[in-house]
DNA sequence: TTGTAGGCGTTATCAG
DNA sequence: CTGATAACGCCTACAA
């Protein structure tokens, strides 16, 4: 009989009803994913991350923007109370009481990614962004140059405070500090990172300019193009996060991954694994970055520049097809 | 007495239960937005637009990443049955029966940014694509190129078919057919871009090539280094859809942009008066492109290459500050 | 004015 | 094994 109903229901193209299997289940099978800017690419390469683990488990997602406004973030949490979503899964780039404190009373279990200050107690997917940097400048320094500069997101986000240090001490340690400079740029994106950088070299010529991110990186090679300097021939440059902009930029952007993907799935799992054991204590996936060395950063002799010869170049218009 | 309670209430952190108020009110209000892929940031455009009209009133969005795959298009519209949103908006590139026999039976209001055929009784916001691409073939010829190459995306899609269509035209008419070529993509991504020119440029040599989007004029221009091949010197280049893509290359992309934030603002606008009035006969709000000319498609002897000369130019490492 | 009951659509449970 | 019923939490309407 029920196999009956059933095939009567498929014919009236009958379906349940969410809110009220919502309200019954106490399970909206609905999670929300906040980030600081849906117009970066690495929030991107996670919402695909996140969505290849919940999309054949049935789970939709939300996306929020919050602009990485504090006050949008924990109001964010704080209507988590609403039950209109099982988790959030949040990548928060600024680390106040206030977005420490929501995040401890949220009403719906909550996983971060990024770097909590130790004791928080949430699922966390940290990695740890300052070393990521350093893998950056030591392969610049290594590739014979000298004069760097690091055009930095805000200071006071966490990623910009680690980056920078991280790369003060690999010029430190390098013998290179009296011989570079950094800029903060506004925000991390890439008009900021266009501003910064023309601000940055009007006091300083660099060999090679470092970007917090991979758009602070593509604003800089910009500046550097105004002034006609070319990449990598007069200025190596480099980025983090490893976006599709890397790889689609002409040079090539050399960038170090952050794992922007892997971290979203992981993420995801978390999210799964905290809904079916609540209990379970925080847990803290660290992840770890590697170095993807394109033409942007080829020591001034090496070959690896826009392509080989062409093998055979007719003339133009000599042949033609549909 | 009732501030009273308002003011426990508040003190408490009470929050209403969205699912109960939406089981209640019958209305989530949330809304669902679909998009091929949102890797293309044309799709995070559209997503800027719809949420600039609908956060500040209260509303959330789920964004659907379908593939452009029709079955997971039709899926997602039957299960509006469910009622989980408001309302949908949806940007397909391909419209076959089902799609439209799905929409014109969609248990909520529907949204199409993009062209459906006369007739569909839907709310719309198209645009006559193929004349953003003669926009941009015209412009090229203009500028004196006279071996066109099209990179278009996939034929059986309403962009694809549009955009051939208008490319041929604009080179018969110019008289230049004998020597224009076209190769189609597999896809409007990046990677199917630089696959079809690398094919392209086997056997055709352009001195001006379009993508029918920036991602594919992006792969374009890759597949144009490879061969060392200058843009715009030896080769210009266009795109479609004026991403930020574009003003972010080095040089900088020429692209027809078919006002995607704009458009995401008039199909949220379009969305909430349709709700309002369930009635309202199907309405059509139509886009008109237009042409953004940037460094990528300088006529050979023109000069807003790459920036001036720099003002000042110390030497390297000669200043510093932090 | 304040309080209470009913129903939104599901599904789980319990009685027949 | 089938079929009726209660409860999820909220809001509205109506009664006291």
């Amino acid at each position: 009989m029920a196999a009956k109903v059933r095939a009567a229901a498929e014919q009236l193209g009958y379906v349940p009803n969410a809110a009220a299997r919502s309200l019954r289940a106490g399970r909206t099978h609905q999670f929300a994913f906040a980030v600081a800017d849906v117009g970066n690419p690495v929030y991107v390469a996670m919402i695909r991350g996140i969505e290849s683990v919940f999309s054949g488990l049935g789970y939709r997602l939300l996306v929020h923007s919050t602009g990485s406004d504090t006050a949008d973030e924990v109001s964010l949490i704080e209507s988590l109370g609403k039950r209109y979503v099982d988790g959030l899964i949040i990548a928060p780039i600024r680390d106040n009481h206030r977005l420490l404190r929501a995040l401890s009373t949220a009403a719906a279990p909550v996983v971060v990614i990024g770097n909590l200050p130790d004791g928080a107690l949430v699922d966390s997917v940290p990695i740890d962004s300052g070393a990521g940097l350093r893998l950056a400048a030591e392969h610049l320094v290594a590739g014979g140059r000298q004069a760097l500069a690091l055009v930095n997101g805000p200071d006071d986000t966490v990623p910009g405070a680690e980056r920078l240090a991280a790369f003060e001490s690999v010029v430190t340690a390098a013998g290179l500090a009296g011989r570079s400079a950094t800029e903060q740029a506004s925000d991390f994106t890439y008009a900021a990172g266009l501003e910064a950088a023309r601000a940055l070299l009007l006091r300083f010529r660099p060999d090679a300019v470092i970007g917090s991110n991979d758009l602070l990186a593509l604003g800089a090679i910009r500046a550097l193009a105004e002034r006609g300097w070319t990449v990598p021939g007069d200025v190596a440059v480099a980025g983090v996060d490893d976006t599709d902009l890397a790889r689609m930029h002409v040079p090539s952007l050399t960038s170090v991954s952050l794992e922007a993907g892997v971290r979203g799935q992981i993420a995801a799992d978390m999210m799964l694994s905290r809904l079916a054991e609540p209990d379970l204590p925080p847990r803290r996936h660290v992840a770890l970055p590697h170095l993807v060395a394109r033409e942007s950063s080829q020591p001034p002799g090496g070959g690896m520049a826009p392509g080989p010869a062409p093998a055979t170049v007719p003339a133009p218009g000599s042949a033609h097809a549909g």
